[in-house]
DNA sequence: GAGTAATTTGACAATTCGTCAAAATTGGCG
DNA sequence: CGCCAATTTTGACGAATTGTCAAATTACTC
């Protein structure tokens, strides 16, 4: 259970496995309906513009009934955060089927991390709120550690990408560091580099005055000047590359789709 | 003039030029004035628990006279930023006097970014607070545009390393891309990659998590793998490196320090 | 020092938050 | 079916904050 009940809302399962009444079903799923209710809202009016009674509101209830799930809107937030990084979690995964090679598949997740922002921009734009003291410090530590989590998967899907290149020789680890400090480094190379340039592209109005016109290009062939520097082979072939990334592009965004429509599951601690 | 009056704030000079009356002059300076309140402020207790109360209570005013000065709370913070954006470009600015070739001025600017963060914390958290919709819309044009200047301006600084570099050669431009293009790429990807690892680094718990327990080494290896790539003399060096960055950070914190103490400047539209 | 212009003030209306006692609803049981 | 006890929902309340504006205050000129 995510709640974090302000009373008590589970009854005591007294006498052995008793069946949920309907009120008691109705309950287990408010916390996603909530969610369900609070992200259009976000989405189009930004988060300080929502109130938790415009959420209520939007689901038939009072501000009161709200309270007993969740104890104030950032846990909400973080609450969607988990969410929304759940389906980044899912559609890298997807990207991870889609390569032939080790570095197709690294590559696909760079792509999958640009679908994700063009298709479910909302979830990105959540992710990021949430990376914020004033939202950070309001939040319960069980929520935290759940999103934190969220994103430690996302992290294992590129961490196993590299340990594979590795393991079947097409990245060698050089003698000076050890393998794990190498799949640390790139880890997190391509993860500033593409989350970095993402949030560079979709918050700086200083971009387009200095010229960076194509941000996806650069990022892309950023990504593949240090998979290169590194050795990974198959080094990068621009003509290969280019025809990799449009043939998986539309893929990849059919399941963003799909994982956009698909319902939504509260996310349990 | 920074300020968005409400009122008629400014006296016609008629008849030519006046000197400025003591309450004027008052007047003047407090644009500055409500900045330095308030940024302490932001930087012990977060923004969201900062009130216009609180800033006006503490430098012995009402709120309706701030109100004279700046339409909103957002608007103050973007002033804060603006005001934190140059500190960061004067550090920039220093840091390109550092070194001896092209490579180690863009060495130089990267541990200047560093160094920002690490003396400057609270300017980098506002520079990151900043970035964020809900405060964004709710801010003027004219200061809007006043930060995207500044920003524009340390841009320019990195621009101007690489240019320099290609100007005497340590850089070659391929035959297949333009130089400009060149330029907007390396910019791009350094920015991308130190501003993404430095965010990572403060705000991701999931970091510490994955294992990566030393970012700045990475940012730093990877910033020179970008490099190495396309070519930029002299290619690197760990040791000259290691030993360069030794050399100039006691400056570069030497220099944040006092640009820490300097006393602020109003940002002027 | 008086008169005028400009600035500061603080009370006001409007929001929003989180709480909690009272009201309403639910489900078990005769 | 209908009553009772347990549980959930409600909405009124107090506190905090925002932005406004007419009235009070202050500053400057002559």
């Amino acid at each position: 259970m995510a709640e974090s009940t302000t009373h008590h809302l589970t009854r005591e399962n007294s006498g052995g496995g008793r069946v949920l009444t309907p009120k008691q079903l109705e309950i287990r799923n408010r916390g996603t309906r909530i969610l369900d209710a609070a992200f259009p809202l976000v989405r189009e009016h930004g988060l300080s513009a929502v109130s938790m009674e415009s959420i209520a509101r939007a689901m038939d209830c009072t501000r009161g009934t709200i309270y007993n799930h969740f104890s104030n809107k950032e846990d909400i937030l973080l609450a969607l955060a988990a969410r929304s990084v759940r389906r980044r979690m899912e559609l890298f995964r997807y990207a991870v089927t889609l390569g032939q090679d080790s570095r197709q598949c690294c590559a696909a997740i760079g792509i999958a991390a640009e679908v994700y922002v063009d298709c479910l921009p909302d979830d990105f734009s959540i992710e990021q709120i949430t990376r914020h003291d004033p939202v950070w410090q309001k939040t319960s530590q069980a929520r935290r550690k759940v999103l934190a989590e969220c994103e430690q998967q996302c992290i294992d899907c590129i961490s196993g990408v590299i340990s594979s290149a590795i393991r079947n020789g097409d990245l060698v680890v050089a003698k000076s560091v050890t393998q794990e400090t190498l799949v640390q480094r790139i880890v997190f190379g391509l993860w500033s580099l593409v989350y970095g340039g993402l949030v560079l592209e979709s918050t700086s109005p200083s971009l387009g005055m200095a010229g960076i016109s194509q941000p996806r290009v650069a990022i892309r062939r950023n990504c593949n000047a240090l998979l290169d520097d590194i050795g990974w082979r198959p080094l990068f072939d621009p003509s290969a590359y280019q025809k990799y990334v449009s043939s998986i592009t539309p893929k990849l965004r059919r399941q963003a789709k799909s994982i956009q429509k698909r319902t939504s599951q509260e996310v349990s601690a």
